[in-house]
DNA sequence: GTAGGGTTAG
């Protein structure tokens, strides 16, 4: 652009051609300002802005998403009698969407005399990038119904639409379709558009299919296919194909790396993640922000905050996310106090925190206990920071307040409630009232989760089990029940425990194991040799009503045992084990836990469904607060 | 000489 411009201003006697050759090549090259001093300029000096003008201009005003401008040169396309042309007209929906608004856009659509493909692809692109999946689908319709041939584009803008609604059956129908007319796509984006649809449609049959009957899989197929097996919570598979993607000489980018990351962050595959973590530095991603912002997070979901903090230290540059994923990372391992102080250096470097940091940073305090931070924190985010709360804030407080013991506190506070109390916000009531022990207010807060989410089993196990606890035997039942008769049935709790690379998976009770065996010798050696140290169990997590041994055994083959159980007798002595675990803990494996690590002398780091838990010398991290 | 597109951190 340089040259050009340097050859522009040679020419003295400039036609308008020129100057739309200046403006589009401003438009076209990221330099959407300049293509805009270049129009005020043409017209300064007394040229006629066309329709080949107006496009580029429009195009700029939309990129840089200057909407007092752009609407301001729709009116002198008005003026200059351009808003009928076709391109011209093209681009103002395109502007208007990029501003976020379709309502004018949509009107200006309809108002058109003629539309062509590009007008119809161009809302129906509007309405997906601007969250109106709905809309887009059935502007999509009228154009079937009107008799519009579809192309390429249409299709690349309806699918991510049916991702989004998944509607299953259309994504189907466009994938028959494609099938069978020789639409010309010579490129895989259709096809990866379509793996995409059928992994948000959680038909992942139909996207394998489709990838092993391609021939020239791109990075984008490989991520496609890592990123969509780690959203449908198999992230066993998603990494499996990210080493065949490796070993097939695929060409890994950011996208790759950050899936990839995600799926060890789901089962704390934390050498996994080390792997990764090394073959992006070779490949030359370390620079890169937001993979460096996964690694941070991947390595405080997976259990290292040294890795996370090391990773994070060294990050040339941070952004809010980093920040807040940091945040975050210390939130989660309960370290409040260090949450708050990487919170405030945030603000020191000049950061202003958002919404989400402030949802991260009122959970770090609600992790740790710290209350009176918390109510401080919530009082500054509105007053100070100027963020209206929002559902997850009141979850964060509600939760914070409720499991320090303020449990009526927490009540009136969801009762001055700005906005509808949703599910998450009873949900935490309800989870206080199980750690407070307090039948009255667990039914109240029941029964607004049960309104609100009556298909929510958590609840029902929670509810059940805060009566259990009171020995309300009568009412579990009834609940138990309830649960029954909607056909819930109870998530199996689950561990996974990472050895060279390879995820185990243990669920409670497993038997399937083919070192089973001698899990459940070495279980049962623990077993008597806690018994010796005085250890009895605390049956109070056992939520049937029957006779104390059978309680006892029923929490010897809780899956976390199971995976500790085979860690002891697969790792060295001294080794840091690892596991992670679906559902919350129990107190019993809780307490259990703290003696092992005493009485074998091992470190032990385990992440339930809700923190981190640092088992040594016979103490937890969480001082036994979750 | 003209517009529309797939995977992506807290």
């Amino acid at each position: 652009m340089n040259y050009a411009h340097y050859l522009f201003d040679e020419i003295t006697l400039k036609n308008s051609f020129l100057w739309n050759s200046m403006i589009r090549g401003y438009a076209c090259n990221g330099f959407s300002w300049k293509s805009l001093v270049l129009y005020r300029e043409m017209l300064s000096f007394g040229h006629k802005a066309d329709n080949f003008t107006y496009p580029f201009v429009l195009k700029a005003c939309g990129d840089l998403l200057v909407d007092e401008i752009g609407k301001k040169v729709h009116c002198e396309v008005v003026v200059s009698g351009y808003e009928s042309d076709i391109y011209v007209g093209n681009c103002l929906l395109s502007m208007y969407s990029r501003f976020g608004d379709m309502e004018i856009a949509r009107k200006l659509f309809e108002k058109m005399l003629i539309r062509d493909l590009t007008s119809w692809n161009t809302i129906i692109s509007g309405y997906v990038k601007n969250q109106d999946p709905i809309k887009a689908v059935n502007v999509f319709n009228l154009m079937v119904r009107v008799g519009i041939r579809l192309d390429c584009t249409t299709l690349l803008s309806v699918l991510p639409a049916c991702a989004k609604l998944e509607a299953l059956k259309l994504g189907k129908e466009l994938h028959g379709f494609i099938f069978r007319s020789n639409i010309g796509c010579f490129d895989n984006f259709v096809t990866n558009s379509l793996i995409d649809m059928y992994f948000n449609c959680r038909f992942i049959v139909g996207a394998r299919q489709l990838f092993e009957k391609m021939t020239r899989r791109d990075t984008v197929t490989w991520n496609s296919m890592i990123v969509g097996y780690a959203r449908s919570g198999d992230a066993s598979k998603s990494l499996r194909f990210f080493c065949r993607m490796i070993l097939e000489g695929g060409n890994p980018d950011q996208v790759t790396f950050i899936g990839a990351l995600g799926a060890c962050d789901q089962i704390s595959a934390f050498q996994f993640g080390t792997s990764i973590h090394s073959l992006l530095v070779r490949k030359g991603f370390i620079e890169h922000m937001i993979v460096g912002t996964k690694l941070v997070d991947m390595y405080a979901k997976c259990g290292s905050l040294d890795y996370s903090y090391h990773v994070f230290d060294e990050m040339p540059e941070k952004n809010l996310v980093c920040w807040s994923a940091m945040v975050g990372g210390f939130g989660l391992h309960g370290r409040g106090r260090e949450a708050l102080a990487v919170f405030s250096k945030m603000k020191e470097n000049g950061i202003k925190p958002d919404e989400v940091t402030f949802t991260t940073v009122l959970s770090a305090c609600s992790h740790a206990g710290l209350v009176d931070d918390g109510r401080r924190i919530f009082d500054q985010m509105v007053k100070e920071y100027d963020v209206t709360p929002t559902l997850e804030h009141y979850s964060c407080m509600v939760d914070l307040l409720g499991r320090a013991g303020y449990l009526d506190e927490a009540y009136e506070f969801i009762k001055a409630m700005k906005i509808k109390p949703s599910f998450d916000v009873w949900a935490a009531l309800l989870s206080a009232c199980r750690a407070q022990r307090n039948v009255k207010l667990a039914e109240v807060a029941a029964r607004n989760v049960f309104t609100l989410n009556p298909r929510h089993i958590g609840s029902y196990v929670l509810l059940s089990n805060i009566y259990a606890t009171e020995k309300k035997w009568g009412e579990v039942e009834n609940v138990r029940f309830i649960a029954r008769q909607m056909g819930l049935k109870k998530q199996p709790g689950c561990s996974f425990i990472e050895l060279d690379k390879v995820v185990h998976r243990f669920l409670v009770g497993d038997k399937t194991h083919s070192q089973s065996k001698e899990i459940y010798a070495k279980l049962e050696e623990v077993r008597q040799l806690l018994k010796k140290a005085g250890y009895t169990p605390d049956t109070s997590s056992v939520y049937y009503d029957v006779q104390e041994d059978v309680k006892e055994d029923m929490l010897w083959d809780h899956s976390e045992r199971l995976a500790i159980a085979f860690a002891l007798i697969s790792t060295g002595p001294g080794m840091v084990i690892r596991i992670s675990k679906n559902l919350r803990v129990c107190g019993d494996c809780h307490m259990v836990i703290k003696l092992i690590s005493n009485l074998t002398s091992r470190e032990i780091i385990m992440r339930d469904a809700y923190r981190f838990h640092h088992f040594s010398n016979g103490f937890c991290s969480c001082g036994d607060y979750w």
